[in-house]
DNA sequence: TGATACTTGACTATTTTAGTCAGGTTTATA
DNA sequence: TATAAACCTGACTAAAATAGTCAAGTATCA
């Protein structure tokens, strides 16, 4: 079990958007360089970010992206929600006709899954983009 | 991110062994039967759960697999462990020369999935095979 | 009007997953 | 002691997912 890359780098580009937001938009350009990540990747993954409003663009020269909320009120969970990053843990299908096991009956460890699906769901669900800037810059000192 | 089907067959096949495993050893065979799960599959399964000393294996005729400590004293961090099913989100290399993104500091994030895997981790070291086993019996009643 | 930056969609190499397959070895029991 | 059940091992592979790249735009500011 891993995360993939995309909600990890959706997580860094909007950290580091975040921390450049005062005044004029971020370009994409500027996080590539920052971060270390593609520039078409990036606009791949904010592209389906401004879907979601978790950001707004702005066109033209010197424009860029901006959050569309405060981060404070971005949680994670919005994010990895945005770029498809599913904390579906295992393929028990919900409520289907046929079990998890293609028996008429929930397979031995249902529950267990749906258990730990609350718990890190639950997990991205407290943390806020705001706690990931405060983090950071405490560590800068 | 989402949980291989090697960890969630190894999670099964465990509890349907616990739930049989009172005087004789379990044939991989009936577990494939009942569980639904590719016979070669289990015995590649087995292979590393043997290894680990999670199960010990009985040759022969009659023979098949055997606990090989208290279903409390597994936890399901165990069974992951065994069967490589890594818990770790993200690649950031712990403390290589170079940062996680190729640059000589700690990505903005790695913080975030240094809890993230604490927090998952945690979660499989609480559950016991016991407990799955138990929360099975009571939804049958 | 040019440069900058966003926008979109198609494409692809690589890696991982989820097994299968083949060819063993061991041992209880008839 | 023959045989069949069951374990054991390693190599192989089709299919899916991942992590991007590439190409061809469009919008807007200076």
């Amino acid at each position: 079990m891993k995360l993939t890359s995309k909600g990890r780098y959706a997580v860094m580009a909007l950290v580091d958007l975040a921390r450049f937001d005062n005044i004029n938009p971020v370009s994409l350009r500027d996080i590539s360089l920052r971060q270390g990540i593609s520039l078409d990747y990036l606009e791949q993954i904010f592209s389906r970010l401004r879907k979601r409003e978790i950001v707004q663009s702005v066109r033209g020269t010197q424009g860029g992206y901006v959050l569309n909320k405060k981060a404070k009120e971005i949680k994670l969970s919005n994010i990895f929600d945005a770029v498809d990053e599913k904390v579906k843990t295992v393929k028990c299908k919900k409520e289907s006709k046929k079990g998890c096991n293609g028996k008429t009956t929930k397979c031995l460890t249902h529950n267990l899954w749906d258990e730990l699906d609350s718990h890190i769901n639950n997990f991205f669900e407290q943390k806020s983009l705001e706690d990931l800037v405060k983090d950071n810059a405490e560590r800068r000192i």
